[in-house]
DNA sequence: TTGTTTGCAAACCTTTTGCACGTTA
DNA sequence: TAACGTGCAAAAGGTTTGCAAACAA
């Protein structure tokens, strides 16, 4: 475990976290994360999740997402480098989730030619999902 | 003006939220508006501006551009179509705009892709920025 | 006049922090 | 044991809302 090696322990709040967010897919908020716990039967204090979330932030484990609407969104890094962005459709809130090589590539070449080093990237395409969409 | 159009009226607080605005080539944050506005000698609370930009949002007038680091900025929707996108410092908080027709034909193109449509969207690239990297 | 807009203060929500207690290595 | 992790409650932003006074048409 990459926690461990970093010299950080695994105490019962800090592994929950860790565990349910390895099983997502895409981004929860920190209240999802607060009531997905508390659901399964660990009462982890909202702090804790804050706190793990944030340690697990800066060791480039896990990914912020802003979504718009006020909160942000967190969701775990593939180590294999596996990337993907958001829809959220603004009528009924729905995340889709989508990724493009030739768009990350592009990305490259941008931040190259702004000379500007690339961390990270967001991408959010706001509009309406294909359900909301079709109506 | 469109806010007249629309039937609103364009008291003083209002109005300066528009006029500072529309000045603007970049997102400022309500608080830089607050700030500016009071420094021209405008003494407009800060929920008067949060209501302009609200109603502003609404109409299409203003773009909401979440940069991350807590706190929305706002910027002007220029009517042409002419559309930018940021990358932001993450070590000094720089915010270098810069935008690209190929980037924004391949945003439509995926939407499309997604039957998702697309009424706006947000990207963000971190890093550092030009003087930052070269240090 | 009549409905709209404004400023203030309080309320709200999300996130962070202080601190005493529990836990891990 | 000594350092680290946790939960609670309080604090700290940023944003929204209730309300009475000011204002535009």
């Amino acid at each position: 475990m990459a926690l461990k090696d970093a010299g950080h322990r695994a105490g019962g709040a800090r592994g929950a976290v860790v565990s349910l967010l390895g099983r997502q897919s895409c981004c929860l908020s920190a209240d999802e994360i607060s009531k997905e716990l508390h659901t399964s039967g660990s009462d982890v204090g909202i702090a804790s999740i804050y706190r793990a979330l944030d340690l697990l932030h800066d060791m480039g484990l896990v990914q912020r997402v802003e979504l718009g609407g006020g909160g942000a969104r967190f969701e775990p890094v593939v180590p294999g480098g596996e990337h993907h962005h958001h829809a959220v459709c603004d009528r009924c809130g729905r995340v889709t989730p989508f990724e493009n090589d030739r768009l990350e590539q592009q990305l490259e070449r941008l931040a190259g030619d702004l000379k500007h080093s690339m961390s990270g990237h967001d991408l959010v395409i706001h509009g309406e999902c294909r359900r909301c969409a079709g109506r």
